[in-house]
RNA sequence: GGCCCUAUAGUCUAACGGUUAGGACGUCAGGUUUUCAUCCUGGAAAUCGGGGUUCGACUCCCCGUAGGGCCA
């Protein structure tokens, strides 16, 4: 890994970074910073960078690591440098069967990403180098020193910091200290990218600590470093860091470094508006796919989140995006997380789906809620005709059933419209699965309806669906019969007519609830025998009646 | 406590000194529909307050106020 020597090329290049820390799952903010990142590096035809912020061992953790690369690439926003060209895996490979499409298998990010932790030498050559010309020095006062030296100043009203008396330029192995930059005191101009000319007074920053040894560089200290040699500009980040910047300039400087451009991007906020985190529910785009977002969804509505095109336009895609993104349309005002919209977002792109695609992207909810068990059918041909041929179908749990993607494809097609995301499909859908309905037979009654004509209703479809050939079992059908029946029908009793007396106790009968699909629909998918099964269940709920 | 950032409907935002302050989500009403959803039509809803600058301010400046961030 050297970022020396440069060629001319690669010494224009936009480049730009995310550079999260693996202490938690990918956060909606972090992706929201990769997104303008990435859309800004894309957009100015240069490279978007992954940096692993790892110094911290004690809450750093692999498997976070793992989690942010991976919905990353699940969200499509691929880097495009790295350290390892490793990353490669099998097309068709599966890690998760909610990650199960086969678009995102296709690409499978080409590079690890950079980690601090394998970055130490130049964190330590730098160090030495602050060190050896004074502009850092070894500070060991204890925390009890400091939070006294603290205490003073807020009584004081001054800006707490740590200026310290006791400066050494070597290290005391007896002692336990800390690594400190002394800040120039000047008046800093800084430009924004958004949010224009910035000036700061660095007197009050004090002794800011850079490292905790030669080894351990802080945040701050190292961010800069990381920045230098990997050419990062514009810095594309949180607002959050905006406090961070005059200190991060003040070392740029002592250290020689070109300083980068800077960008702070406003903040996502939760619905009190305070910054987002878990305490207010899903924070982590994990979740938000478990729950079954779609990305197209996710990334549509975080461009919205701070950003606008200038224009009425507000469904975009990614290559969309990439074509319509700059800078100067980014918001200064923290943006709250509104998720109404996110739904909003997500059942348009669900409408959206290639139906294959939607059904596949279905199957895995239906299969966690166990309505459905995956199984494979062997199929075995002599060994000039192939071998075997591995079928994957599909067995309903209650019923013990077969059935195949077809099937099932048929019943998510229904529900296209009526799902604001994936997950909601099991509990729209169960009734097809199941074997028995639970529902209270009141819910059979349209409006008014009395038990005996309820009962009369039920006898009549039952008697007019039994006639109906098997040929003939489809929804156009089905629903040319049972509509002319339902108007002779209504027309016995009352003048305006009303369909409901017979359409809504049937669909009832099929379903078990109160709000579903059409009933033609329902019964082309469930089948005659099904259907009259049903019918025939609901009638026996009125068998007190009938005696 | 210190420093910094921000301010148009409930929410995301447009209007780069002159518009009946526009769009989207949500919400309400109506239509289509057996129900739900989709779809269509329509409505309610905003420039934080006070001073300036200007013929004219959502827009520029100042002071408040409110919210947020960072530091420990």
């Amino acid at each position: 890994m050297s970022f020396g020597i440069l060629n001319l090329s690669e010494a224009f290049m936009v480049r730009v970074r995310i550079a999260p820390s693996p202490t938690g799952p990918l956060h909606i903010g972090t992706s929201r910073t990769a997104l303008f990142n990435y859309l800004f590096a894309k957009k100015q035809k240069g490279n978007f960078i992954l940096r692993i912020e790892d110094t911290d061992l004690e809450r750093s953790n692999p498997k976070w690591e793992r989690d942010i690369l991976e919905n990353l690439k699940w969200l499509k926003i691929k880097w495009d440098e790295g350290p390892t060209p490793i990353f490669q895996r099998k097309i068709g490979e599966i890690t998760n069967h909610k990650t199960q499409n086969p678009e995102n298998q296709r690409y499978i990010g080409d590079y690890g990403p950079y980690r601090q932790s394998q970055r130490i030498e130049s964190y330590t050559k730098y160090i030495k180098k602050l060190l050896e010309s004074g502009q850092a020095f070894w500070c060991y006062h204890s925390k009890e020193e400091l939070e006294k030296e603290k205490k003073e100043q807020i009584k004081r009203k001054e800006a707490p910091r740590h200026v310290c008396d006791k400066r050494q330029a070597t290290s005391d192995k007896k002692k336990k200290g800390i690594i400190r930059f002394r800040c120039p005191s000047k008046k800093l101009k800084v430009h924004d990218l958004i949010r224009g000319d910035l000036e700061s007074d660095t007197g009050i920053l004090g002794d800011i600590s850079i490292a905790k040894d030669l080894k351990t560089p802080l945040y701050n200290f190292a961010v800069v470093v990381d920045d230098f040699e990997m050419k990062i500009t514009p810095v594309i980040r949180g607002e959050d860091h905006l406090p961070n910047t005059p200190k991060q300039i003040l070392i740029q400087e002592a250290l020689g470094f070109s300083r980068p451009q800077y960008a702070h991007l406003p903040l996502i906020l939760a619905p009190d508006k305070s910054k987002l985190s878990k305490r207010q529910g899903a924070v982590s785009i994990r979740e938000y796919r478990e729950q079954g977002y779609l990305l197209e969804a996710l990334i549509n509505f975080m461009a919205l989140l701070g950003w606008n095109p200038g224009t009425d336009k507000e469904i975009f895609t990614l290559p969309e995006l990439i074509k319509e993104f700059s800078l100067e349309k980014v918001q200064k005002q923290g943006a709250i997380f509104n998720i109404e919209k996110l739904d909003w977002f997500n059942s348009y792109y669900v409408r959206q789906k290639p139906l294959d695609e939607l059904t596949w992207l279905c199957i895995p909810y239906l299969i966690e809620e166990g309505l459905i068990k995956p199984i494979f059918k062997i199929k075995q041909y002599p060994p000039a005709y192939g071998g075997m041929d591995l079928k994957q179908i599909y067995q309903i749990s209650e019923t013990k059933e077969e059935v195949n993607f077809e099937y099932l494809k048929k019943i998510i097609s229904l529900y296209q419209e009526r799902l604001k995301k994936l997950s909601e499909i099991s509990e729209l859908a169960d009734f097809f699965f199941k074997e028995k309905l639970e529902y209270k037979k009141d819910l059979l009654s349209w409006k008014e309806m009395k038990d005996k004509e309820i009962l009369e209703v039920l006898t009549k479809l039952e008697k007019i669906i039994s006639k109906i050939k098997s040929d003939d079992w489809n929804k156009d059908n089905l629903e040319k019969v049972l509509l002319a029946e339902a108007e002779s029908f209504d027309k016995l009793r009352t003048r305006k007519l009303d369909r409901g007396k017979l359409l809504w106790p049937l669909r009832v009968a099929l379903t078990g609830k109160k709000a579903s699909p059409g009933p033609f629909e329902i019964m082309e998918v469930l089948g005659k025998e099904k259907t009259v099964q049903r019918i025939d269940k609901a009638k026996s709920l009125f068998s007190t009646l009938d005696n």
